[in-house]
DNA sequence: CCCCTATGTTACCGGTCGGTAACATTTTAG
DNA sequence: CTAAAATGTTACCGACCGGTAACATAGGGG
């Protein structure tokens, strides 16, 4: 869907859907015809993210088997790579969420239940490799990795990407120093 | 300004006109002929936001003048509890941002501005604080700061808000033991 | 008391937006 | 080739919104 970039780059309410009929090179009328309102467009976009993000983490998953540090540090250099070519517009879905004031929004839950499949998944990686205080360290990477959107806004996404990178690392290896010492 | 709620609660682009000058126990037609528009209007709040932010951090440089890591901490403490009386929708100006596409916005540059004016603070006081990679602390701070809004929606504002407190305790501490052995 | 200023009221304008109806056109399948 | 399904086109509706004009009402200082 290239109208999504339009919702990402203009913001959801910024852009109409007869813009969002044009990106998709199709038209108002067409666009009706297989989503009942905007805002079952909107759902829809954010939910193709959250698939592409859950996608990734498959990915991760299949190329770190049984490697729960190795899982953690890819992603932090993932996200730093994506980090590197955003310049400027923050997150995708920190943006949507933002913009949907109401809580029981379709988009939001969605978001809402990938967040909290998401941060399982940190907690139980945090686990698997051994962290003392799972929980605490999760929250830890999670609050980086939200944050650097925001943050990359004033230091430079390409700074941002590396410390985020350094710092997760440097976690990983402490941890590492301290079960084998 | 109690229209501001209504920006943060429901939206910049949420709100129309109307709405604010209720809120603000007056009529359009005189909120008008204070503001010359509503992007005026959006920018004195942002402003004002950041003013009272700006000014926060002066209460910090009073009460713990020359004690750089009393101020860092109790930076993370008030965060802490501003989160906990937050719940659900995130901070107010990373939700303005994101409803702010343009980048030549007013109130934009204002948080811009802002955002540069804190971070060189957080380096400076983690040079003072005898960090080793100022610049690196200080976007590690930077990063959880920012993320604990978004990261605190699925974990909870309590949890996440205690796990940013321990977090700057303990590199605090670890910083000071480093320097000290 | 009166004038001047500040505030309130109402109605309105132009524009945009989400969404729909009716009809024309193209594509696809049998 | 033809019938049916999908897509495109145009025009429109009602609602809302930012902003303004004109006028009414207060209210405070001389």
């Amino acid at each position: 869907m290239a109208a999504g970039d339009l919702f990402h780059k203009q913001g959801i309410r910024g852009v109409g859907v007869e813009a969002i009929a044009e990106a998709a090179q199709t038209n108002k009328m067409t666009l009706y015809r297989y989503f009942a309102s905007k805002d079952e467009l909107i759902t829809e976009w954010v939910r193709g993210i959250v698939a592409h993000k859950e996608e990734e983490w498959k990915d991760l998953d299949a190329k770190h088997r049984g490697d729960p540090t190795g899982q953690l540090q890819d992603w932090s250099r993932r996200t730093a790579a994506k980090l590197r070519e955003m310049e400027e517009r923050g997150s995708a879905l920190g943006n949507a969420f933002a913009e949907l004031p109401d809580p029981n929004h379709p988009a939001r839950r969605v978001m809402k239940e990938h967040k909290l499949r998401t941060h399982k998944r940190v907690v139980r990686l945090c686990k698997a490799a051994g962290f003392p205080d799972p929980a605490f360290s999760a929250n830890l990477f999670s609050m980086m990795l939200e944050g650097a959107h925001s943050c990359g806004t004033c230091v430079g996404m390409r700074q941002i990407g590396e410390h985020l990178v350094q710092v997760v690392d440097r976690m990983v290896e402490n941890n590492q120093r301290q079960r084998a010492g």
